[in-house]
DNA sequence: CCATCAACCTTACGATGTAAGGCAACCATA
DNA sequence: TATGGTTGCCTTACATCGTAAGGTTGATGG
């Protein structure tokens, strides 16, 4: 509350820190530039000047969740050591999930982001890793990976649809971003290449929603099945 | 855009009409009181007459448009006739998903509202019943519903978490409601029945999150390794 | 003919995001 | 040591939002 004393200088971290602390408190309703700025010791017009806009904040927020679920499912080793697929998984999920239910606001807020944070994609690229390293092809790891999808991120569908990327992937990437991307997400890279040239209908460009739900949802129906009888 | 001439008299059902329309048209950030009095050729407060508060506007909106995924899974007989339990919730879903391509802005909203929109418990309620009849137990049929859960839908994870509820279900609500809910939902009713006297662990209250997720995830993973083999 | 009332409008206020510019402390260079 | 820029925060002001309070108008029924 009262940071008063010593103040040390704002920055761009503090800002988002104080910003999630206050998300988590009163929800995201409350967040207001002038309240967090008061949370701050500090006022409105200051927080401009570590970032542009409120816009910016919420990426911001949304960011540092991520990169908090990206700390919790464990850095980055594609072969866990002796972990099995399933247990690897399982294990991330049950740890992103812990991190979610601290922020339950995160949701909405990142269905209302235009962007993608980085982050996510790297969250998605161990996990198709791992499916790789266990076997899956390209195809059926793609599959899995929009049927786990949003489940322990609890957000709503459809973070990879065109629509929230205005065009295709490609061409808001340029080429030399490309090549860093590739060496950050290999796992997810080399999906899309693959799955660009193996497409039977290209109609609808490489993920096709409607597929991947039909895939999920009968995944689920024969899993009822099975334990129904 | 122009619905000068011959003005009939607002009502509810038009201005909800025309803020779905609008936040289809342009999302819900555009869904201001003025602008939308503006699309209907009338002044902000006007729209007042009809709704208490903007809070009340959104939650119409989304009450809306549960009553039309409502009446596109096709009305509430429990027995489709000749249907296979996986046809007709499979058809019913994909119904579901239509409905939400065309506003996909309706997660976010249905977030951040407080209340759930009647229509959801009738339409889960169909549901549970569909699963029922096929010779599910109501255990099970419990944990199908959260697995499915928002899955057609696309907004954010529990719904009837105690989160959102603020007390348990049954302190909300009166005895006479009690009876009439029980009429309207029976599946529904049955079901939090029979799983209230079931539960073994009753830490948590009948509904546990933890399990139902760890059931769903369960349920994918073991999908897939099947697949995978 | 006039009182009533519903439907719609006008005005105004507090809260919000943020543009524009001010002020004070620090820091390198002369 | 003096000077001029840079950095970090503040003050003021404005457009836009939801909405409280009350005015206007046109239909209706006594």
């Amino acid at each position: 509350m009262a940071a008063k004393a010593v103040r040390q200088p704002l920055s761009r971290e503090r800002v988002l820190a104080a910003a999630v602390a206050l998300a988590d408190a009163e929800g995201v309703k409350a967040l207001t530039m002038r309240r967090l700025a008061a949370d701050l010791g500090v006022e409105a017009m200051s927080l401009y000047h570590h970032l542009p806009a409120k816009e910016a904040l919420l990426d911001g927020v949304v960011e540092t969740v991520v990169a908090e679920i990206g700390a919790a499912v464990g850095g980055n080793s594609t072969n866990g050591g002796n972990e099995d697929w399933r247990t690897r998984l399982r294990r991330q999920f049950l740890a992103a999930r812990q991190i979610m239910l601290r922020h339950p606001w995160v949701p909405g807020l990142l269905g209302s982001r235009r962007t993608i944070p980085v982050g996510l994609y790297a969250y998605y690229d161990g996990i198709v890793g791992t499916l790789l390293g266990a076997g899956f092809s390209h195809r059926l790891a793609h599959r899995a990976m929009h049927a786990f999808g949003s489940l322990p991120l609890g957000f709503a569908q459809e973070i990879f649809s065109p629509s929230s990327a205005g065009g295709s992937m490609e061409d808001d990437v340029a080429e030399a971003d490309l090549a860093a991307m590739a060496e950050a997400l290999p796992h997810l890279t080399a999906m899309v290449a693959t799955e660009i040239h193996d497409v039977t209908d290209p109609t609808l460009g490489w993920c096709d929603g409607q597929t991947e739900f039909e895939f999920t949802l009968d995944l689920l129906l024969d899993g009822l099945e099975r334990l129904r009888a």
